[in-house]
DNA sequence: CTAGGGTTAG
């Protein structure tokens, strides 16, 4: 009902009608209104000798909560409410269009209730996102001395896993194995989902290990479960693993595959991923074809993430936004403007993901301008009111920008709660500008959300390092010990002949380690003596010279780019991926190397694209 | 009447 009337007042009171094509107006218009001749399914003069069956019938004929509310008042009149089956069908119908209002009304008048009217009444308030309701009627069930079962047990799992209530969770898992439930694969899977989604990854695969009859939606919720954990190479053992089972993946596993290889982007897993999909001939739906989108723009081809967007026969607003997103972690803000423009001419219209992804591109293209625009069209125009993650780009459009007194006046501003994100987002923009002194208070703040976040440390720790100031890099070390923190080490993966190989800082595990190390030098070499000198500055610790170059020296990306120097041939284009973000030095680093090698390098980084070709990078120094 | 899928700042 909210859905529906806050969409009527978008229409209404900001104009957006005028965004519309004509066709989209007139079916979201048809919608809403009913067809006069269709609202009438059973005349009253029919209703006297019609039997339960006959209502049954007549209800999955409707087609809009018109003419539900018909049937519902001849149903009462006749009496024929009564009858259990019709009263269930009757609920089921409502709430699956979204009329919770008259199914709970229904469900509280019904003098005899059997499990699936309790379990229609909870599944309904679950789909449409009443949690407080749904787990009320729970308790109300369990109160009435009734038994959850099979059918009802799944939807509340799943309103703990959408509320992330891992606490409720828990609690229904033991009443799932009291009432011997364990073994049933909906129950199982709900759970194995519900632990996955809540951060418990390890809770998750121990129920999955212990299910004996795996099919294929169990798997897949495992597959996924791994894919959102940040544990991609996980994910594409399981899937493996399934089709040696001998399943074959329907529509839903290869969408939770392509997102795996989004997350791990790698390419030519991705393209075997595409031809697989391509040879099976499913069809590119908005889902599957949303997921390829970002699949290839994660692996850095924003070309054939373009090219599967263009094939697409159908588009939402997921899909454009992905596409803008995509051009924004390339760096390419003016597509992403040009995009967005095309969209509103389709009559597709922008949500706030939308908008979070056009700001980030233009924060990352430094198109300031157009970013403080899009900021103040957004709520005015799309009835989109910013939250903290579009405050936060702006934060970071201005404060890359150096303009760091107005990011700040944003802040102090905004009149929504404040995140880590946000002091983050300022701090970062304090670290490139070099200005220390704006950073204290922005640093006490951040601080004072008690951030597990041992990155959040690791910044504050690198600004101070810049500016000489020991002391206070002593204290954020301390602070990161006492609340028992660990830098994340910093990984790098290249993926050669169809295998994925990490690299860590001053790895030496790799077979072929000694050659690596062997080009590293002469590269070095040939760098020197074109004029690079090694940035001690991205290095954080407070040591000597002699050793800060060693740690630099042997940083994660460098391997991994030797490697691929020595392991593929002249010419080919070289993808990294890296889990943190690249160092001022390894982007210097990176640039020299693609022109005297005449290798275009690819990097991804934690939180965006760099091409590297002749010596330049497509984030043109701005990242 | 039941389970799984696509976009999101730093």
């Amino acid at each position: 009902m909210f859905k529906l009337k806050s969409q009527a007042t978008l229409l209404s009171s900001h104009g957006i009608l005028r965004f519309f094509s004509a066709s989209a107006a007139a079916a979201a218009i048809s919608d809403t209104i009913p067809q006069p001749q269709q609202s009438t399914l059973v005349s009253n003069a029919q209703i006297k000798d019609m039997n339960p069956e006959f209502f049954i019938s007549t209800l999955f004929k409707c087609r809009n909560i018109f003419q539900i509310k018909q049937v519902h008042a001849q149903v009462t009149t006749t009496g024929i409410i009564h009858d259990l089956v019709v009263a269930n069908k009757l609920l089921y119908i409502c709430a699956k269009h979204k009329d919770l209002v008259s199914a709970h009304l229904l469900f509280n008048k019904m003098e005899e209730r059997d499990p699936v009217s309790w379990s229609v009444m909870i599944g309904g308030f679950v789909r449409n996102g009443d949690y407080d309701h749904c787990f009320q009627t729970f308790r109300e069930l369990i109160r009435g001395g009734s038994k959850p079962d099979n059918f009802s047990l799944p939807f509340v799992i799943k309103a703990c896993r959408d509320t992330m209530g891992l606490i409720m969770g828990t609690l229904i898992h033991s009443t799932v194995l009291k009432n011997g439930l364990h073994l049933d694969n909906f129950v199982c899977s709900t759970l194995v989902d519900m632990y996955a989604k809540c951060g418990m990854i390890d809770n998750a695969k121990k129920l999955f290990d212990r299910m004996p009859k795996k099919d294929l939606v169990t798997r897949t919720v495992m597959i996924a479960g791994y894919a959102e954990c940040g544990k991609p190479n996980e994910s594409w053992v399981l899937f493996d693993q399934m089709r040696k089972d001998g399943f074959v993946p329907d529509k839903v596993a290869m969408v939770t595959i392509v997102n795996a290889c989004a997350k791990l982007g790698a390419m030519n897993k991705s393209r075997l991923v595409h031809d697989y999909i391509c040879a099976k001939r499913y069809s590119l739906d908005v889902e599957l074809g949303t997921a390829m989108i970002d699949m290839y723009a994660k692996c850095g081809s924003i070309d054939s993430a373009r090219e599967i967007f263009d094939r697409m026969e159908q588009r939402n607003v997921i899909s454009w936004s992905a596409m803008i997103g995509a051009y924004g972690y390339h760096g390419q803000g003016r597509e992403a403007l040009d995009l967005f423009r095309m969209m509103l001419n389709s009559g597709v219209i922008p949500n706030r993901i939308t908008f979070i992804s056009l700001l980030y591109a233009c924060s990352h293209a430094g198109l300031v301008d157009d970013g403080l625009q899009l900021f103040s069209l957004m709520s005015v125009s799309y009835g989109v009111r910013p939250d903290v993650k579009h405050y936060t780009c702006m934060v970071d459009l201005l404060g890359r920008a150096g303009r760091l007194d107005e990011a700040l006046r944003l802040i102090e501003s905004m009149k929504v709660e404040k995140d880590e994100g946000i002091w983050c987002a300022f701090l970062g923009a304090c670290r490139i500008h070099k200005q220390v002194d704006l950073v204290d208070k922005a640093a006490k703040l951040l601080l004072s959300l008690q951030t597990q976040n041992p990155g959040h440390y690791i910044l504050l720790s690198n600004i101070y390092a810049n500016a000489g100031r020991w002391k206070d890099v002593a204290k954020i070390r301390n602070l990161m010990t006492k609340r028992r923190l660990k830098k994340i080490p910093g990984y790098t993966w290249i993926e050669v002949d169809n295998i994925i190989y990490q690299f860590g800082a001053g790895d030496n595990s790799h077979l072929r380690s000694k050659e690596i190390y062997e080009m590293l030098k002469s590269l070095t070499q040939k760098l020197e003596s074109a004029g690079y000198v090694p940035d001690t500055n991205s290095v954080l610790h407070d040591v000597d010279e002699e050793v800060k170059l060693g740690i630099l020296y042997a940083h994660s990306e460098k391997l991994a780019i030797a490697f691929g120097l020595i392991a593929t041939p002249d010419g080919t284009p070289i993808r990294i991926t890296k889990n943190l973000r690249v160092c001022g030095d390894c982007h210097t680093f990176c640039k020299l190397v693609s022109t005297i090698t005449q290798r275009d390098i690819i990097v991804r980084d934690a939180n965006r694209f760099h091409h590297f070709k002749e010596g330049i990078c497509s984030c043109g120094d701005y990242w």
